[in-house]
DNA sequence: CGCTCTATTGAGACTTGTCAATTATGGTGG
DNA sequence: CCACCATAATTGACAAGTCTCAATAGAGCG
């Protein structure tokens, strides 16, 4: 499977991508990196020359505060770019870091620049990719701000599984979920006791299992009312850009 | 001051913006659409073939819960697009509201197409200012997820500030805040009693000063210390893109 | 000069956090 | 293969921040 295989899934489940322009993407690319678990891959404020495509692993975007509270702005998977909005801002506002064994794919500045100058299309659709984080942010936003804790656990674990499905490493029924409850809690604002109290209720409630890092749901239409999960923030439509 | 004028503002603090460009900018432009307060401009899902500016007045992005919750992702001010997103997307995933009586410049999709396919330093611009949207909204996870009810209000205060004065609407001491307490609670996941009780708190702190739909920030150091307010995400560093 | 919307206040409930201890788990060296 | 270690998960008791419900006061507007 090659390196962009994951991204061209995500890519066209929104619109038609054609082979030279995943030929264009490859050309792009440079080497890949390997980071091992919570290793940091971009710090905040550091100018970038590079955007990385996660293509193995899980990653986690995060914003550190002065005395030590955390918070995850976003979980990556494979085929998601964890930092393309880099090209833009050049600096990062939050780290990003590795959660598990990783692997990334490099595209230099550069090459993203040369897409730009001659490819509207191709450009349009990494600018739909930068546009899609923001909606996920969006959710994670009401998730935060109005949602109670197990069901924003319940949206999250939706989200994933419903991601995972995209990029075809789930069968709609289970995907990974290699996280330390801790983690768990920093994307979710919640400490990591009230996590764990959350996930005992939603395993007993018969909504999920989850053990060795693989995430089972057990009743996904279930799982999805209490967290009021609605995948239209995905834009899993499939039309021109 | 021309419709375009804040927008123009508002990227030239980011990178050099040229006269041709500013140009091509009023050329995508159609007419201006007038809303009340309360006013519905984009519902969540219906197809959209243009995007909308903000000229004059407040804007939010709301996002609507079932049982009647509800969320604000993001407020917008003069100089502000407030769905260029629905270029790329086609469907929002949340509604845009009137907050007071506004005034939109309306881009039809057209000729933002037309830009992103002869104008790419134009088209990084119209991306950059999505990708800045985004840095928005991970601050206000960070604020919904891991500030106290004072630190958050602390810290958007202070965002609303600092954008002002981005697009020469504040002087750096007062600007703006023609929102209700229910809409402040929307924007960060409280209750309107509780944003009563913390308001009264930040004004009994000599923080600030708010009445007749103005703030008067009476001590930005100390209310920035209080809401961990750092400016970096608003990326105010005029450099190439 | 009412009327309606918004702001304010109080009392009590509840979700989530804090602190601290205990148990489980997975990897490692002997 | 087993004991050991560090990390992660789990549990309990209690505190705290925020919410809920309800009432009152204030402000803008026709």
């Amino acid at each position: 499977m090659s390196d962009i295989a994951r991204l061209v899934l995500k890519l066209s489940a929104r619109d038609a991508i054609n082979a030279e322009e995943e030929q264009a993407l490859s050309e792009a690319a440079g080497g890949t990196s390997t980071y091992e678990p919570g290793e940091e891959i971009v710090r905040e404020g550091v100018p970038q020359t590079l955007s990385r495509l996660l293509v193995e692993g899980i990653v986690a975007r995060m914003k550190l505060m002065a005395d030590g509270r955390r918070q995850i702005t976003e979980l990556h998977i494979p085929g998601d770019f964890v930092d393309l909005h880099s090209f833009l801002l050049k600096r990062l506002d939050h780290d990003v870091v590795a959660v598990t064994r990783v692997r990334l794919l490099n595209f230099p500045h550069e090459g993203l620049r040369r897409i730009t100058e001659s490819r509207p299309h191709l450009t349009r659709l990494l600018w739909l990719n930068t546009v899609l984080d923001g909606a996920g942010h969006r959710e994670w936003i009401v998730s935060a701000g109005r949602r109670t804790a197990i069901e924003h656990l319940a949206n999250l674990f939706c989200e994933l599984l419903v991601r995972y499905r995209v990029v075809e490493m789930s069968d709609g029924r289970s995907c990974p979920l290699p996280l330390t409850q801790q983690q768990l809690a920093d994307a979710c604002g919640l400490t990591p006791v009230h996590v764990n109290r959350v996930v005992q209720d939603l395993r007993a409630d018969g909504l999920i299992e989850w053990r060795g890092g693989e995430l089972v749901v057990a009743d996904f239409d279930r799982l999805a009312a209490l967290g009021q999960f609605d995948p239209a923030f995905l834009n899993l439509v499939r039309e021109p850009r």
